[in-house]
DNA sequence: CGCCTTGTTGCGATAATTCGCAACAAGCAA
DNA sequence: TTGCTTGTTGCGAATTATCGCAACAAGGCG
């Protein structure tokens, strides 16, 4: 498990929240599942630990987690969400609406485009995850779209 | 309504697919309800004109009209999905998470961007809409984050 | 015009996600 | 440690979204 318990309590506590044992539980699941995780992977791996553990905590727990900017929310090409540990430094994907691979994007590329955003339309752009679609290089070339 | 019932038709029939009426009420549905239409808003809608219209035929005439680039594809704030006509010239979305407004992007500013990603990656990214989430300047000045 | 072909739809079943509310328990205070 | 306060959870129901398949009908053809 490769995220800092310890300070992600710390944090949540300072801002009034509670730290539950399905809150770590979820967390761990994410964490230890990978990027872009489902919400039903999630479900099956903390069922198995906490069979009281209900879907509804599942979806909740993501949700808050992902305003506590603990999480980050990745948009599929099927338009279904998955969700996946924030870093510190935020990356994006290219996501081939194809053949559903991932091209992962550093986070340096979306930085003059954020700070247009910001001086011409005053609009901080929150760029923890940022999904785009499109096709990639083995894709155009096969369909010719 | 402001879409070429007729062209659309022709291009429809044009790819080999077929022109029915649930296909013409669902678009013109989406027409009239303005932007980011929910899947329910149109369900409701055209239900109460063709009341055998059901709910999977809804779902799969929004997604398929995405696919025929005539509608496009609007991810909410929430994670849910959205459709609006898709006119010829893309426009894009600023969200803010707070107070849920739309603030309007003209197509010119992600060309620049797109272009990148294409040289850089050769990904090529359908553009045809996409949303960015954050904080607009009301929100950003009372919430203070 | 009426007959095929096959893309589409409707229906009911399923899956995915959210909601409402009472029971529960984390964390603070004494 | 014990007891409150109130943020959280669990459960079951309600909503939202998708699937499978047989019946249907759009549009091309004779």
């Amino acid at each position: 498990m490769s995220h800092n318990t310890a300070e992600i309590n710390q944090q949540l506590r300072r801002s009034g929240y509670r730290v539950t044992p399905q809150r770590q539980l979820i967390l761990d699941a994410v964490c230890q599942l990978g990027e872009h995780v489902t919400p039903e992977a999630v479900y099956d791996h903390v069922h198995r630990i906490a069979p009281t553990l209900s879907r509804a905590t599942v979806y909740r727990v993501l949700h808050f987690l992902t305003e506590q900017r603990i999480l980050a929310m990745v948009h599929m090409a099927d338009g279904r969400l998955a969700y996946e540990m924030a870093g510190p430094e935020p990356h994006h994907h290219l996501v081939c609406r194809t053949c559903d691979s991932l091209l992962e994007l550093p986070h340096s590329v979306l930085q003059s485009f954020r700070r247009a955003m910001e001086s011409q339309y005053d609009f901080e752009i929150d760029v923890s995850h940022v999904s785009f679609f499109g096709h990639c290089t083995d894709c155009r070339d096969s369909a010719g779209a």
